[in-house]
DNA sequence: ATGGGTGCAAATAGTTTGCACTGAC
DNA sequence: GTCAGTGCAAACTATTTGCACCCAT
């Protein structure tokens, strides 16, 4: 029912290696194409016109994941979407009217995580953060 | 493939009347029995016991959490793992060993957000946060 | 020749839906 | 009597797996 590891959120150094092959790259450009990102099935649905399989794209999807090239926002009906990064460690903020995805950096959750560690007794080690809102192309309309 | 909205990480005002019914109740105790929350199947299976019908449990669930009464986690899969909260709008930080959940409530992100805000341009309304660490009871092992 | 990657097809697992029925206002 | 909620079974969707083959080291 549960897989072996991944789903670090931390920079997880890759033991073993992960190659760009072709079919990954293609991957990569087809999720950047989405602004929203795309689900695993739209994304082997659409790679299918290039000759790639599904399970490739499932493969390669989670590999890719572990290098920090890409990550994963929840759509609207709690949906993994994935989104190719430009700077690995980013965090995203999605649109909620349009879904769109943009990328930010700076998280500034050093404080946070010192004030959790003291109150729960946890060394934290990594984080999840999706912010939602509205982007402002969505707003003026 | 996409359903039509809830996932909303704000305490969205709920419409539409939530009752709370005795196999909702149930579901609940379930998922605050266990430290680590449940997945879906594995809360259904066990709930199957108390002659809960898995639809139930998936439509229950999701009903839970436009309440704020039931949050998720990613288990080490990428699996989304349901836990009972206390408070509503709480977060979660999670043992990366024993998969533990515990709930904090200050996220401080408020200035996070503004930041965001203002290289983005976005509005922010909501936002999904999840720590991860270890606990000091794994720590010491 | 080794080890990661790939495509295909089949097998599994996870989730949703239709329907008839129940219980609380 | 209305409307949310329920259980069951069936339908459907999503995800993983086994296997043979490929390619770069």
């Amino acid at each position: 029912m549960v897989e072996q590891a991944p789903e670090s959120v931390l920079a997880d150094v890759c033991t073993a290696e992960v190659r760009l092959t072709p079919q990954r790259k293609r991957i990569l450009e087809v999720l950047r194409s989405s602004p929203s990102g795309l689900t695993l099935p739209e994304a082997a649905l659409s790679l299918a016109q290039d000759g790639i399989g599904q399970a490739t794209v499932y493969r390669a999807v989670k590999a890719l994941r572990r290098r920090g090239l890409v990550a994963y926002v929840h759509g609207p009906a709690g949906e993994h979407r994935f989104v190719a990064l430009s700077n690995t460690h980013a965090h995203l903020v999605v649109c909620r009217m349009c879904h769109k995805a943009v990328e930010f950096k700076e998280c500034g959750l050093s404080t946070l995580e010192k004030l959790v560690e003291f109150q729960t007794g946890f060394v934290v080690e990594g984080h999840h953060l999706e912010l939602f809102g509205r982007c402002s192309q969505c707003r003026s309309k």
